[in-house]
DNA sequence: AACACTGCGATTGTACACAATGGTTAGTGG
DNA sequence: CCACTAACCATTGTGTACAATCGCAGTGTT
């Protein structure tokens, strides 16, 4: 069997206060990164037994998990028969858009009015991680840090439940930029972030906004969804199929 | 001791195909009834073992139920010190209501373009179901049937992470409501859905976004800050499902 | 040969037992 | 009499055993 099952045990305990929800925390952000650094292909299935044995925790801990990476359409969660990685369908990726557009464009204006000095320095690291991960050729990084500023943007809109559904579509999102971007493209130019934390900054509400949508445009446009929707369609429809036959590409390493 | 537990043991396996997350969603809807009636009061700590004797299940579900509910914002979960209903501050109140404008007009826009004949038909139903709540006094059916037109016109829309938020936001919204409305006054005027029907069934984008905006304005206009009491004893909020010798009434849909 | 049915294996769903945490209260000292 | 400490108790957090379910394979029949 696959015996390289490992580090984290209990060691978290050591630390100080017993935060009750690191454990989950934990597994959530390793499947998660996991999937976005598509080390766990789409269709994936996810087994609670194996991942429970993996992370040193029993599977009620992993079904936490799974069911929160379930509620925020990353992972896809069948009745009886486990969970897998979620495949979004190319008009699952178009709704996600949509919305996302909606919601981006009320956090912009939010976040001019509300956002602290703090909050803009705070962001403007959060490019420079960006950077970081993309100039160290770390991809799923690069995309989690770049759904992380979208977040952090939410929260300066300080407005809870537009940070709740923020938090859900960047996932989403996330998903669909590792399945669908073509290969090479730099995705989600940090520049763009840079100049839209200046429009913030200078409390420039018209300019954020305009700058934001061009970004989702940008986004967007990177993606094959438009041309390719067919092909790209049946492998996420037969993804299932392809994840026993292929050693070549091994998803083991979770 | 309390022996008048259970009356929805396991019979539903009993039905046709075992969908497995039946219990689930039965205590769910009930808790969350409970809340929306009011027979929980805001505040009211929700005991896994009290709640798991009342439905005749294990801990293991109820604590599903809490979480699904405290993801929607109804409940509050506390690490180690269990589950509360929430009581939404008045901030919180404003944002979800920020939130719900913007989701609605969005919603509106786009159940204007794809809804169908059909759809319409249901939603009219609805309006109907709701008046006939209202009008037998039943407040709650009332404040929850109108919240379901809300979440029904978000599916006519069809944007499947909309249509999530929404039901978070409604959910929420029906809380504020219950905790927040002036006792007496019929709040979300289902001759407004009336009039909000006909301009999506005309097609009427300008007319429909006017009257759900004007719509959001009438429910946050009959707000106030007051609270009222309800019971905190688990017992008496669900003695209606405690038939042991009662079969008077039969809850149908348990 | 193809289809249907039944038995089997694997995996999830549920319940329960135990461990750990936090509030509470009683008891003691100032 | 009040404050502070410490042990208790109630309640949640976690692990694990058992049961139910689903898919698949093997076998028999048309």
């Amino acid at each position: 069997m696959n015996e390289q099952l490992q580090p984290l045990k209990k060691q978290p305990r050591a630390g100080k206060a017993g935060r009750s929800g690191t454990q989950d925390d934990i597994v959530y952000a390793h499947i998660f990164e996991a999937i976005l650094e598509q080390r766990l292909a789409p269709g994936t299935k996810l087994s609670e037994e194996a991942l429970g044995e993996i992370f040193g925790v029993s599977r009620t801990i992993i079904r936490r998990a799974l069911s929160r990476l379930a509620h925020e359409g990353v992972v896809l969660l069948r009745p009886n028969r486990g969970a897998v990685v979620a495949s979004p369908s190319v008009e699952e990726a178009r709704q996600v858009f949509m919305a996302r557009r909606l919601v981006e464009r009320a956090i912009t204006e939010l976040a001019v009015q509300h956002a602290t000095a703090e909050q803009i320095a705070e962001l403007r690291q959060m490019v420079n991680d960006e950077r970081d991960s993309f100039s160290r050729g770390d991809r799923g990084a690069g995309i989690r840090l770049s759904g992380e500023f979208h977040l952090k943007l939410a929260e300066a809109a300080k407005n809870a439940p537009l940070i709740s559904f923020q938090r859900s579509l960047v996932s989403q999102t996330s998903l669909i930029i590792a399945q669908y971007e073509s290969g090479n493209r730099s995705h989600c130019s940090y520049d763009e972030h840079t100049q839209l934390i200046d429009a913030i900054e200078a409390r420039n509400a018209e300019l954020a906004v305009d700058l934001m949508m061009h970004h989702m445009d940008h986004i967007d446009s990177k993606l094959n969804l438009d041309e390719e929707s067919a092909s790209d369609d049946l492998h996420a429809v037969f993804s299932h199929l392809l994840q026993t036959k292929k050693p070549g590409r091994s998803p083991a390493k979770i």
